[in-house]
DNA sequence: GATACGCCTGACAACGTTTACCGATTCTCG
DNA sequence: CGAGAATCGGTAAACGTTGTCAGGCGTATC
């Protein structure tokens, strides 16, 4: 009998409505993800994790890309509210927004938070060590001997800059190297802000004989900047990026950097947040993921000349 | 009484049923985009353009990329009809599917086309002509003086490469000039593959001056494979990409190559399934509107050495 | 032949809106 | 002051499912 439906079911091409169904079980789902305008490999990445993980095809993925999240989450919040999501993935730096949070608590919508720096504890956290990362890769420069290093922050309004900056100021005080704020510099994770700070800070008297970028973009970036001004990576200039992203691998030369997970990452924030649509009992979920980085050592870093 | 409604109903943080809100109206208010594999920074853009017309928030956007659509057509067809969309965004090479087609008016789900090959009349349909584009490239390498020009095709499933290929091959034959089949060789459109493909023709006994890649992604790779064999772009090797794509600007050099403009042809896709689902009746719609493509010449390509 | 059990059928309420309609009330204007 | 228009509150139906419940039928058990 139930056999013989589905194949009526079958020949005459009928689908249950959704809506109906959505009506009936009090969910829509659908899983939003929202993020800031990161890199489009980052992106990407962060979009297909989350999708291997609900390819079952009971939930879709909606996308809501938002900018400026710093200066109004609240619009963000009713964005999301408004949009009849079951749960939301939050990427930085929306994941960041103790406003937010409040907000999307107060209306029980259920959320997973990607790479989080503060409130560690507050909701479903995929996170990763910000700070031991950027020490990691720091620390590779100073090995290698260079002393100036100049670096390039992300947005300053992304919990990452600080975590990985303060990753950086460790690796140097270990290293009994102090750090000349001359050298810093801010750009906001883009190539375009990112080669035009470049620029100023190899233009500048004490040029740094290394580089150290809060993104992969960035660092591309700042390698472009050096050959404008003719100078060969790595043989003039180490240039070290952030994420692995597609670009890192893709440029010339393959960018020495640090491996975030995005694409585990958001598939394990897909998981813990349906696992938790789905009913399990939150006590029996971790609250908690920690994901490992990893040191990329490539083409672009290298011992400064003597 | 209106004004004081809206206001109890903010006090409450009141919001609609959407599930409930479909059912009547028989629409759910979401869009899907279906995209194959191709670069972050083409997915980034198609998505982008598509919400910048989106931002309303009457619409949602669900993204459903689906692998290999030419060789399961129908399965493709099964998952768009079983997300509950109102209509569908198609960027090739699910454009080009005429099964799919059939499967998606058999069941009334509208949908718009994004630069498809064939059967340019078949419903909304969002064109660029690629043969033109791939014309004006080839040209130009043409016009510099490359008489030995090396082809790095994209996917054959995709009629985008047949229709570039197209191009060539008429600007080849306007300027007298003989197409050697030894120097074509055939990617994915990926880095990856495109990287060995251009290493195996540009190891070749007859190096071509010049590459034609099919895109960025795979220009980029040609580049990096003449750099490991010591060639220099644009002095030893011109190259010449496609799409205009983040990369081909942050590439170094940077890309000659054909902007595409996705994002816009993305919101105009949107913006024509927008206005039928809207209602507004099909006839007064053109069925058709076209982009055009731009040459773009940066860096990467110059006359050959003598 | 009575009882218990399984499977199937049909009827009906519920989910949270929107739309339509009716009668009652208030407002506007001559 | 009264006619007509506008507004109001209330009620009911509809959207397409899921879930429940009662009742009917057939089959196995004692």
């Amino acid at each position: 009998m139930r056999q013989k439906v589905k194949e009526a079911a079958e020949a005459l091409d009928y689908h249950p409505n959704l809506a109906a169904q959505s009506l009936i079980a009090r969910r829509s789902f659908l899983i939003g993800l929202t993020y800031e305008r990161p890199s489009p490999s980052y992106v990407v990445e962060l979009q297909n994790g989350a999708l291997s993980r609900l390819d079952d095809g009971r939930y879709r993925l909606v996308v809501l890309p938002f900018a400026h999240v710093a200066s109004r989450p609240e619009e963000l919040g009713k964005l999301l509210l408004r949009a009849g999501l079951d749960g939301v993935l939050l990427a930085p730096p929306a994941s960041d927004q103790p406003l937010l949070l409040d907000m999307l608590e107060r209306q029980r919508l259920p959320y997973a938070r990607i790479t989080p720096h503060s409130d560690l504890d507050r909701g479903l956290v995929v996170a990763m060590d910000e700070s031991a990362a950027g020490h990691a890769v720091a620390q590779h420069l100073l090995a290698l001997g260079h002393r100036r290093i100049g670096i390039i922050l992300g947005d300053p309004s992304h919990a990452a800059s600080i975590g990985r900056l303060e990753g950086y100021r460790r690796a140097f005080a270990e290293a009994g190297v102090g750090i000349d704020d001359d050298l810093i510099v801010t750009g906001d994770f883009t190539y375009a802000v990112g080669y035009e700070v470049a620029r100023t800070l190899l233009a500048s008297a004490k040029r740094p004989t290394a580089v150290l970028a809060q993104n992969d973009d960035m660092a591309v970036a700042a390698i472009a900047a050096a050959r404008e001004l003719g100078l060969s990576v790595p043989q003039d200039l180490s240039v070290a990026g952030f994420d692995n992203s597609e670009v890192s691998r893709t440029a010339w030369p393959p960018l020495t950097t640090v491996n975030q997970p995005v694409a585990q990452m958001a598939w394990d924030a897909a998981d813990r947040l349906i696992a938790m649509l789905d009913g399990k009992t939150v006590p029996e979920l971790p609250q908690r993921r920690d994901h490992a980085h990893e040191l990329l050592v490539r083409a672009s870093t290298a011992a400064p000349a003597a």
